[in-house]
DNA sequence: TATTGTTATACTCTATAACTATA
DNA sequence: TATAGTTATAGAGTATAACAATA
């Protein structure tokens, strides 16, 4: 029983005591190992049953920008406008936004929540905001304030 | 021309303007851009065609750690034992490493790069260090310091 | 000709569960 | 019983190209 329980241990101390390298020095790849542990604390919250996160970022977005194009919340969320179409439809399906053919541009399309995905929306904000501190809980707030302000200059948005 | 020009660029400034709110102070979502636009740059950077970041991930954690077990090296890129199975299986068909079953666990495999896998590794490291470089241009050197050493806090892990 | 949004297809990454062989 | 690795299946996210309607 000891014995297996340090052979256990060994085996995982094993996995941790490999040498990353360069690879502890990639950007590339400390970002891929926080977006796998921020994926999990969201679908692990509390209030955020029943959303994706990529789904909430549109809601969210047309929440706080009624009557925007559908291409322009794609562009400002960078989500390419073939997904963006499949989301946008999921959404509608269940009656939690609405689109609408401006007047000037019939090919265009402008989103609008609808009264129950403003009540979904709402409902969700503090679970979301939330998550946006839970997400930084290992760091000071001047670190995740640093954090937050190099990320915009890494990806070059603006806040 | 001009006319078509400039309605052109109010749809992107459109798009542009969107106000982000929260999500402007969402590490998930500034990850996200971040691994989006780093992945890009993978892609395009000059010598490493032919290998996907995953991959040579596990190709340069074996480089640096021969005879690691699957298991470790799966721990350690947190990537999922059912997701290395098949990498590693892509990976040795290709003839870049080689498992061999220790003597004390039959369970278990150990990977070694072929030498064919350590010329591929070693051609491709320059190209994977000027990488990690590129990955900061837009940061000053103290800033790509401190990103790193923040993302390292955040994620948790042992550099 | 260019743009908005749609459809179809494919590939990567991830997640889960059921399986084997070993321990 | 627990662990190492495999197989199979499914679901998200992304990318591309071809398309219709409109500008």
């Amino acid at each position: 029983m000891a014995g297996d329980k340090v052979a256990t241990r060994s085996i995982m101390h094993e996995a941790e005591d490999l040498e990353l390298g360069a690879l502890g020095g990639s950007v590339g790849f400390l970002v891929r190992l926080a977006q796998l542990e921020i994926f999990e604390m969201f679908y692990e919250a509390e209030g955020l049953e029943g959303v994706r996160p990529g789904e909430f970022s549109i809601l969210y977005l047309a929440s706080i920008n009624p009557g925007a194009r559908q291409g322009a919340l794609a562009r400002r969320l960078r989500i390419k406008r073939a997904h963006m179409a499949k989301l946008v439809t999921g959404l509608e399906a269940r009656d939690l936004l609405r689109r609408e053919v401006p007047e000037g541009d019939r090919r265009a399309l402008r989103i609008f929540l609808t009264e129950g995905g403003a009540r979904f929306v709402e409902e969700r904000a503090p679970a979301f905001l939330d998550q946006t501190r839970r997400e930084t809980a290992r760091l000071s707030t001047d670190e995740a304030a640093t954090l937050v302000a190099l990320l915009h200059k890494f990806t070059g948005i603006r806040p």
